[in-house]
DNA sequence: CCAGATCATCTTTTT
DNA sequence: GATGATCTGG
């Protein structure tokens, strides 16, 4: 291990060869946290220690993915590939699975996620018959999560006085209730969500101390990043694994804790002494990652919280360009700033697209900037936002496997059991959950035993049911005997779906057709990676999905893109040229967020990861109008602005020192400067420009380009293409004229005079070829 | 029972 | 402005 010494300073060599007994590592931004942890684990395996007795846990599965490659270098691929690295959720659903029966859950269970979960919890609501407005199904999912993140089971918060006042003052005195009968029906239906692979696990530990020792003991060493975003939950699990050897290496900066909402506890890194007394302590101060400007101006911000572990992070690299703070009057404007901005510097002085990114707050900000980047032809990749896996038609599939691994997972059969459209309505369903629910029991145990009992079905319905029984036992019977591609693809053929998106070609079904399209590429591929022979199986692949995050599937092509994504999303990540885009007070700090000291902490530590992340420059920029709700508000610039120190700034002309409170009220007139009106004026859907002349010439494949397409093909990134008095043709509709644009980014509409009559097509769907 | 149309709610952040 | 829930006419 020359390259410990080569590559690392004396603070990090120290952090990484003290191997024995607890350690804590704070690490500042851009102190080289990463690199310290991956040369820690290549330094134990090159003492010999075996890969199966390090137990790492990352924040990403990417990032585990690319620690490992890092150590593959540094000692062998083989070594790294058997180390036990990942997050905590598949990590633990991967030991879940091995012991499942002691839980009483199958070893196949179902993994729920949120959209999941929450269509559960709303059944139950509605089968208690409560009012949907008082018990709102994401708030009542959101108190059970929380519960289940501080190991609250159901019969803890069922004899919790300090439950009970909470939710008599909320209106909700049933919800423990709810919570009981929702643990209750996943596990009837052989599902966990989210907080039960760590819950669970806990269970585990705690009622089979056999099956705890026998982990503890397995585990020589463990080591956590990221330690000041673990709950509860992950703590506990962390204490008792560690307890035997004591061999704990927990890696985390106070500052960049910005997951409380999700249950992170910062007071885990800052409590870590108590529980290990003798742990050592090594901080790592030095930022190798960003110009002095930027780390003194991330520290004057980050000064004004109170909570944290005393540190001086700082840089010796050159001081640097001062942060730049632009003001737009409009947040389309934002837009084509940032884009001017990137596209400018870009040439300048020749980076690489992959040397930016745009980071906000929401992910609703996104829409902006796709818009302007698009725009200007600048190539981009969104992070985060809507997950492929969550869409609709992707749910729906995947439905259909997960019923198929196991049929008890109610959830998945109500999704399926009418699509595509097979007779089986409402009434029917309706009845068969009743059915279901006073024998306790799933509704494809009723299914099963049709025959033996009188539902009052006539003779068709029961036909119709048979059918779709027979159906999923076919697949029931053919999954372990095929292949996870072969059997996906025959389930999306026998099923109808196939059919279904092919004959119906309208616009919505062909964007829905080739996302299933890619969803078997995604299947083909994870079998082809898998490094073990084994033979793949469609329930193997269900296992791994839902706990994949867009992240976790970078394509070839998206490597010299700007990225655009929100500042949780950019944790970790460095950027040599970053955006931090409306910095505007209620939308950073989010308006939640300001009368609530804690949280208001925790948006500061949010900007201060966001400021972080860049290496060489930044630049800050805010709207003074903003559309939300499609409603235009007046914004004023974040205090967060104003506390850094002004040296390290360049301020707009007019920039007002004093924080305002309603300040905004001085804004009438909106004021749009030239340049950004002839822009504007450019874009269809613009007001006051009826008839705009369209984008011009077609632009270059966005982001989103599928591999190739016809002449004069739309594609769903080239809308462009179409303008007011284009003649197109439609697979369905025939040939007709282009009436009006309106809309933007991934909504642009137009309406088409076809023979048929006006219609108005999402062009983002639209199957629409050009007619010369 | 179904399809299309209208209505209502939502936005903080994610494994 | 988008998505899911609900309504309505066939």
């Amino acid at each position: 291990m020359e390259a410990i010494k080569k590559d690392l300073n004396e603070a990090q060599q120290e952090a990484v060869v003290n191997h024995k007994g607890p350690a804590l590592v704070i690490a500042g931004a851009g102190s080289g946290k990463t690199r310290v942890l991956t040369y820690r684990i290549a330094y134990l395996l090159s003492l010999g220690i075996p890969p199966s007795r390090i137990l790492a846990l990352t924040f990403t599965n990417k990032a585990a993915g690319e620690m490992k490659e890092r150590i593959a270098e540094l000692v062998t691929p083989d070594l790294a590939r058997r180390l036990w690295m990942g997050t905590f959720h598949s990590l633990f659903a991967r030991i879940l699975r091995r012991e499942a029966e002691a839980i009483g859950f199958p070893s196949d269970y179902t993994i729920y996620d949120t959209i999941d979960s929450r269509s559960l919890v709303k059944t139950i609501i509605r089968e208690f018959n409560l009012d949907e407005k008082i018990y709102k199904p994401a708030e009542v999912f959101g108190r059970i999560s929380a519960a289940k993140n501080n190991l609250v089971t159901p019969d803890v918060y069922l004899s919790s006085g300090e439950m009970q006042v909470r939710d008599q003052a909320t209106r909700r005195p049933r919800l423990g209730e709810i919570y009981d009968r929702y643990v209750k029906r996943c596990k009837h239906f052989g599902a966990m969500d989210f907080d039960d692979l760590l819950l669970q696990t806990n269970l585990l530990f705690r009622d089979h101390p056999e099956v705890l020792d026998r982990y503890r003991e397995a585990f020589d060493y463990i080591l956590v990043d990221e330690y000041q975003d673990t709950n509860y939950s992950q703590y506990l699990i962390i204490k008792k694994l560690s307890e035997v050897h004591r061999n704990i290496c927990v890696v985390g900066d106070d500052a960049q804790s910005i997951y409380s909402f999700r249950g992170a506890r910062i007071e885990n890194i800052l409590n870590f002494k108590n529980d290990y007394p003798d742990y050592r302590l090594f901080k790592l101060e030095r930022n190798y990652r960003s110009t002095q400007t930027i780390v003194k101006a991330a520290n004057s911000v980050i000064r004004m919280n109170r909570k944290q572990i005393a540190k001086e992070v700082y840089s010796n690299k050159e001081p640097g360009v001062p942060i730049r703070v632009v003001k737009a009057a409009e947040d389309r404007e934002e837009g084509f700033i940032v884009a001017g901005h990137i596209s400018d510097l870009r040439f300048r002085e020749q980076l690489a697209y992959s040397d930016f990114a745009v980071l906000y707050r929401t992910n609703a900000q996104s829409r902006i900037f796709e818009e302007s980047l698009r725009r200007m032809n600048i190539p981009y990749r969104v992070f985060g936002s809507l997950s492929f896996y969550q869409r609709k038609e992707i749910k729906d599939v995947l439905a259909y496997f997960r019923l198929t691994v196991n049929p008890k997972d109610d959830e998945s059969l109500k999704r399926v059991i009418n699509y595509p459209l097979r007779g089986i309505g409402k009434t029917t369903l309706d009845r068969l959950e009743a059915y279901a629910g006073k024998l306790n029991t799933g509704i494809w145990t009723v299914l099963v035993h049709l025959d033996q009992v009188n539902l009052g079905f006539n003779r068709g319905t029961l036909a119709k049911l048979k059918g779709f029984t027979d159906l999923i036992r076919g697949f029931q019977d053919r999954l372990l005997k095929m292949e996870a591609f072969d059997m996906a693809y025959t389930i999306i053929r026998e099923t109808g779906i196939l059919d279904d998106l092919k004959s119906d070609q309208t616009p919505e079904n062909v964007s829905r057709y080739e996302n299933v399209e890619e969803l078997l590429n995604g299947i083909k591929e994870f079998t082809e990676n898998l490094e073990d022979d084994r033979e793949m199986t469609l329930a193997d692949f269900l296992q791994e999905v839902t706990l994949m995050t867009d992240a976790d599937l970078e394509k070839d092509d998206d490597r010299n893109r700007v990225s655009i994504m929100t500042i949780h999303s950019a944790k970790g990540l460095e950027f040599k040229h970053l955006v931090i885009a409306g910095v505007e007070e209620e939308l950073f700090p989010s308006q939640m967020s300001v009368d609530k000291p804690n949280e208001l902490e925790e948006e500061r530590r949010l900007f201060y990861v966001a400021l972080t992340r860049a290496a060489e420059s930044a630049m800050i920029t805010y709207a003074a109008t903003r559309y939300k709700w499609g409603i235009r508000h007046f914004c004023s610039p974040s205090r967060f602005i104003r506390e850094i120190e002004p040296k390290y700034l360049e301020l707009p002309a007019d920039f007002d020192p004093v924080q305002r409170p309603g300040s905004h009220n001085g804004e009438r007139e909106r004021f749009v400067p030239e340049s950004f009106r002839k822009i504007m004026e450019r874009s269809p859907g613009t007001p006051g420009a009826p008839g705009a002349p369209g984008a011009g010439k077609p632009s270059a494949p966005g982001p989103g380009a599928r591999n190739s397409s016809a002449p004069g093909q739309i594609t769903p990134s080239s809308p462009e293409q179409i303008q007011v008095g284009t003649r197109v043709e439609h697979p369905r509709f025939g040939v007709g004229e282009v009436m009006a644009i309106e809309g933007e980014v991934s909504n642009i509409k137009a309406t088409v005079n076809f023979p048929i009559g006006k219609k108005q097509l999402l062009l983002k769907f639209a199957r629409l070829r050009v007619v010369e």
